[in-house]
DNA sequence: TCGTGTCGTTCCGTAAACGGAACGATCGTC
DNA sequence: GACGATCGTTCCGTTTACGGAACGACACGA
């Protein structure tokens, strides 16, 4: 790999100095020099200079006895996800859940105010589940989406081709959960319950 | 760093092998092969055969160009965090922000009911800003713990050592938020306010 | 002024992560 | 059953990230 060559990340040069940008940050405010974090991170003075110049290419073992030592998860160090869908929606993954039967992954959603944006089909099996928390959204199937106001949820098979529409002159904020069922020989298991539906505000509030 | 010497991370030694599970598992749930993903991502099969196997010790460009592939954030295949403060008290670090004048950090903590976590000063300037969402917990300097229920806000500086106990026999759910004021020769920045106090429930509620 | 200590960077030989190619295994298809 | 395609693993030469040592820059005391 000599350069990012097909890296479709934002920062992705920007990438590797970006971490190391974080980390000195990390170490600066914590008020100890390059040589003392190398030495308690049992890594070279060499390896953490070029790391935090961003001029190495660290591996994940390095980037682990650093961060703990900084007392933070790798996860705050390299930034907290990807743009989910393209360009207009800016996404970002809070969390993902490895369950028996499926994964999860949560993301924090925000649409400015007048954009749309059609994402192409997942998986077999894959669901979305959003909550808005503002704003007016028609989300859902391409050819059937749903709307949604503050407080309500709604859910939607997305091996289909689905679309996120802002409507009004509010930024929506969301969260948006994708549960992606583990695959047994090709299928996958059933989703959670039958999606394509619209509860309204509360009703499927966890607390 | 021939093995993880002094990596006091819960599983060390796993981490890389749970990271290579992880990226399997979502390779796997989008129904794509091992050749197809290593072909788009750009890496040799070898490469990406030998990080999901858990045998190599991958490079952060590496990682970066596979969970891209995967439209996954490299956060969500590193896990979201490290334990914070040592043994009785499970958190992870859901996100951090990284402001003008200082960094943020966000924590989502469960203490056992009946546990209790003496913590070690951190550098000066640092504060810390609880939020309890169920159970009781006593917590803040070891000298003059605050009390905090369900809702409630505490917030105390964190340069000298600090308490949690929960009381009752409820399991304690809380979130906490860490600030290192960005240090100015020496001397951090003043905190956005002073700390040591309790806020009712709901006087703090962001939403 | 001259040590003396520590800072962060650079140099260098070694270990290992990298991509490409070859490999056996497993599936559909004829 | 033989063939072809593709699966994931293993081998191998090249590239490069690694730790240790040497380096100049700076701060502090004698």
């Amino acid at each position: 790999m000599t350069s990012g060559a097909q890296n479709p990340y934002p920062t992705a040069d920007a990438g590797t100095s970006h971490v190391g940008r974080r980390i000195r940050s990390l170490r600066e405010e914590r008020g100890i020099s390059l040589s003392e974090l190398a030495r308690r991170a049992g890594v070279g003075k060499a390896t953490l200079s070029g790391l935090e110049n961003g001029t190495r290419n660290p591996t994940l073992e390095t980037l682990w006895a650093v961060t703990a030592q900084l007392g933070v998860g790798l996860a705050s160090v390299v930034g907290t996800g990807p743009v989910v869908h393209g360009t207009a929606v800016q996404g970002v993954l809070l969390q993902a859940f490895e369950e028996e039967g499926a994964t999860y992954e949560l993301y924090r959603l925000v649409f400015p105010a007048g954009s749309s944006q059609l994402s192409p089909a997942h998986h077999q099996g894959v669901t979305e589940h959003l909550t808005v928390f503002a704003g007016l959204l028609r989300a859902g199937p391409a050819d059937t989406p749903l709307l949604a106001g503050p407080g309500d949820y709604v859910t939607w098979r997305s091996d289909v081709p689905h679309t996120y529409a802002t409507l009004g002159d509010q930024d929506v904020h969301a969260s948006l959960l994708i549960r992606y069922p583990r695959l047994r020989n090709g299928l996958p298991d059933g989703p959670v319950r039958e999606p394509g539906e619209v509860s309204p505000r509360g009703a499927a509030s966890g607390r």
